[in-house]
RNA sequence: GGCCCGUUGGUGAAGUGGCUUAACACACAUGCCUUUCACGCAUGCAUUCACGGGUUCGAAUCCCGUACGGGUCACCA
């Protein structure tokens, strides 16, 4: 049996969203469960879309996710090079040998008659579809146009009768009658093959046994299937998977939220938990659980599991499964996920290191992406707090001033300013003032942050430093 | 418009003819715990699987039709 080799192969646009990011993450899985290799290959057929420095997006990219390159541009591999417009005349021969076979011929229709009939097919409301105007040129004709110096594409001949079957692992049988199949271009005029074309050419090549893509390609698979029986190469296995949606359940866009990997990265959600996620959107594994490392992952996929229908980005379990990662994260990790934010949205040149640190590990537990830090630590960087109705209404409870007016005495007799300290304060107003409980915490608790809700109070005072708790309790 | 695919709660989903009076998780709500939040625990949240027929002793699961949603019909990928 051969060995599995999958591939990722997105065209170099310098941008990826979590759609084809998953794809990625499914393909990379497929290979690495059955013990094979991972391919990286980029499809630049399309030269106007090319967008400078996007193959070190994607390997940063990727490289981040913990998902490892077995072949690319930048690795060594032996069936490069890996970029398709370094393989142009690879393309250029197979199509050829195509035309010899009398599976593919030559057409020098030009864009104008072609317009014209696209514009006749509307007007009668039919599917344009290629008139084959072309298929049966006599090769004197060809060579006397090809000598004119004549433009010309290669198409591909279509069956037109019959129907077309293939299995798809995910989605079944799938049948398309060949009727249906236009005679659909191979090489383009300016040289370059068409995706179609390159895609086949290059996962035979490069002996790729597991084509996993989106679905907008179900249709298109028939016409794939018919290069390979042309050539008489042995077919790929099929695994199509369905789209991500965004929360309104229309396709992703940049209007529809972070529907991009780097954005989400850069608001300090963490790749493994990006991963984690984005494999249970449209998977299931056979158990319950839903927490998976990589190395686990690669264990226990299975392709024919992925669901045929779409899926919606749910955010909020986005942040379910992020803040799970973040709560085990070691303090350098979290630093760095919150620290850049932080540095962002407050002044922070009078604050030391440790103080810092301390402001985040309090934290930890809850926040659910790093940017999160900004909003739950704002009461740490403003000297005035207004309180709203709930609090208000706290604070007109009987005793309150008085707890406050204890406490705000054992605050200023504090000499060293340490958690210890400070919840030595708060013990002694709870017997000078004898009370305790809510009645004890909460009045401190809101006068000095203006929330009902938060970490520890005693770290929270500590942070505040004594200066701003005494201005707040005043 | 033709063709292809899909439709289980707000979301992700399990389920492939009887064990299902439909798992599990997120979200939401309530209670317990806690100074509070979070965590944790407990409870509630689809009398029903888009709808209508059919097959069967029995259907979310098989068949047909309808509706809705998406995809595809390029010298784009």
């Amino acid at each position: 049996m051969n060995k599995v080799r999958t591939r990722y192969a997105p065209s170099p646009t310098g941008f990826m969203h979590v759609g084809n990011l998953r794809t990625a993450i499914f393909e990379y899985l497929v290979a690495k469960h059955n013990n094979g290799e991972f391919i990286l290959r980029i499809e630049d057929t399309d030269q106007t879309r090319k967008v400078e420095g996007a193959v070190d997006f994607i390997y940063n990219t990727l490289k981040l996710c913990n998902i490892n390159i077995d072949e690319g541009p930048n690795n060594k591999g032996k069936y490069g090079p890996y970029i398709q417009s370094e393989r142009l005349p690879i393309y250029k021969e197979y199509a050829e040998k195509l035309v010899q076979m009398g599976k593919a011929y030559y057409c020098f229709c030009t864009e104008e008659r072609l317009e014209e009939l696209r514009k006749e097919a509307e007007k009668n409301k039919v599917a344009f579809m290629y008139d084959g105007h072309c298929k049966n040129l006599s090769k004197d004709e060809i060579e006397e146009k090809i000598k004119n110096g004549e433009k010309y594409v290669i198409r591909q001949k279509m069956p037109k009768e019959g129907i077309s079957v293939y299995n798809d692992l995910v989605y079944g049988e799938i049948k398309v009658e060949n009727k249906l199949l236009e005679d659909q271009i191979l090489l383009k005029s300016d040289g370059y093959p068409t995706y179609n074309f390159a895609n086949v050419i290059d996962d035979h090549l490069m002996g790729i046994t597991h084509v996993i893509r989106g679905n907008e390609y179900i249709m298109a698979t028939p016409k794939y299937n018919l290069l390979y029986e042309a050539f008489g190469w042995e077919k790929p296995t099929y695994i199509h998977v369905s789209m991500v949606l965004g929360e309104d359940g229309q396709k992703l866009s940049k209007r529809n939220g972070d529907a991009s990997f780097m954005d989400l990265y850069n608001e300090g959600y963490l790749p493994e938990a990006i991963v984690n996620y984005l494999v249970m959107l449209g998977w299931s594994p056979e158990t319950n659980d839903e927490i998976f490392s990589m190395d686990e992952l690669i264990k226990i996929f299975d392709p024919s599991r992925i669901s045929k229908s779409p899926s919606v980005f749910d955010i909020k379990k986005l942040n379910w499964v992020n803040a799970h990662y973040i709560k085990k994260l070691d303090i350098e990790s979290l630093l760095n996920i919150t620290v850049p934010h932080l540095k962002e949205a407050y002044d922070l040149s009078d604050k030391t290191e440790e103080w810092i640190k301390k402001l985040v590990s309090i934290y930890q537990d809850h926040i659910s992406y790093g940017k999160e830090i900004v909003e739950v630590t704002d009461l740490f960087f403003k000297e005035k707090i207004e309180l709203n109705d709930e609090c208000k209404e706290f604070m007109s409870a009987e005793g309150t001033n008085n707890t406050l007016k204890v406490f705000e005495k054992e605050i200023e007799n504090i000499k060293e300013w340490t958690v210890e300290n400070i919840n030595d304060a708060i013990m002694l107003t709870k017997e000078k003032a004898s009370v305790k409980g809510k009645m004890l915490y909460m009045p401190i608790r809101i006068k000095t942050t203006g929330q009902m809700h938060g970490p520890e109070l005693p770290d929270t005072i500590f942070l505040l430093g004594k200066e701003l708790v005494l201005n707040r309790l005043k």
